[in-house]
DNA sequence: TCCTCCCTGTTC
DNA sequence: GAACAGGGAGGA
């Protein structure tokens, strides 16, 4: 399940494959697949990506500015791409075929003539992709309400989010108007190493309690991307790699197996409607 | 603020 | 053959 360390190494695998290619043509094919408000994936044809990057849990292709005659209609700048739980992105010779669960295909140019193809495929179809110009971003809600990069953040702005929430810390931490990019594993992970109850309210902090939190969870971000992130099942790089984080969990996955810190058995609840793992005696 | 649904493969 | 995994939309 890609959060932002997992799409933040997809980023950067898939940079080196991508950069400088001109998007020769592009197909959908599950209409769902393509968000309702994206421009037709043809809108992309001719375009050159120009980078790749990440905002929270979305994978960003930057296209340069078309050039030579003026388009007809919208000019799409970037390509989003939503992996969900399932979603991967990769690169494959010109004339290979779709898999069973290939959502988009995106037929590239490389500089050096080298035709080849970018698959997006998506098990569990939840999924998604959108050619986006600035005005229809300004038109998503889900772009326009993200929260700030957890790793770009200060303590005091950290602060100033929790304040007011009454929901669970958990809740509040996985929610993406809140802060970008957290999900269920780093989430779980980074509460048990401030030593913070899930279920507290977000509100209850202390500024020390705050400050410990957001260092756990830049800890457990930086110590996961260095580590090109967890897979768990389905995830992997754009190299078709898998991540080495999930031999660092403390908790997640790990219900009822032994506390690394305490030794008693870890506690398996729900929160928010996540499964959710938690030392009862280590986190307060 | 919380719950249900979407979707499919894996596990019990 | 049911339970489970889970991010986010939408509704209660």
């Amino acid at each position: 399940m890609p959060e932002l360390p997992e799409v933040e190494t997809v980023a950067r695998t898939l940079r080196p494959q991508v950069q400088e290619c001109v998007l020769s043509g592009a197909e959908v094919l599950r209409a769902s697949s393509l968000h309702p408000l994206s421009l037709p994936l043809a809108a992309l044809t001719g375009r050159r990506i120009a980078d790749v990057g990440r905002r929270g849990k979305l994978l960003l292709l930057h296209l340069a500015p078309p050039d030579g005659a003026p388009e007809s209609g919208p000019a799409p700048d970037m390509l989003a791409v939503h992996l969900r739980m399932t979603g991967r992105l990769m690169t494959w010779p010109r004339s290979t075929p779709p898999g069973p669960h290939t959502r988009c295909i995106f037929d590239l140019r490389a500089p050096d003539g080298d035709a080849r193809r970018l698959f997006f495929d998506d098990t569990r179809a939840f999924g998604l992709v959108l050619a986006a110009t600035p005005e229809i971003r300004q038109a998503w809600d889900f772009w326009r309400e993200l929260g700030p990069e957890p790793l770009e953040i200060g303590a005091r702005a950290f602060a100033a989010l929790l304040k007011g929430r009454g929901a669970a810390l958990k809740a509040v931490l996985l929610d993406q108007k809140v802060i970008a990019g957290i999900g269920n594993i780093y989430a779980d992970e980074s509460l048990f190493q401030a030593g913070l109850d899930p279920r507290r309210k977000a509100a209850g902090l202390s500024p020390a309690q705050s400050r410990c939190l957001l260092a756990a969870l830049q800890d457990v971000l930086r110590r996961s991307i260095a580590q090109c992130g967890s897979s768990i099942r389905d995830y992997r790089d754009a190299n078709g790699d898998v991540g080495a984080f999930q031999n660092s969990f403390a908790v997640y996955g790990r219900g009822g197996a032994a506390c690394v810190r305490c030794g008693r058995p870890l506690e398996k609840i729900r929160v928010a409607g996540r499964a959710t793992v938690f030392c009862p005696h280590c986190q307060k």
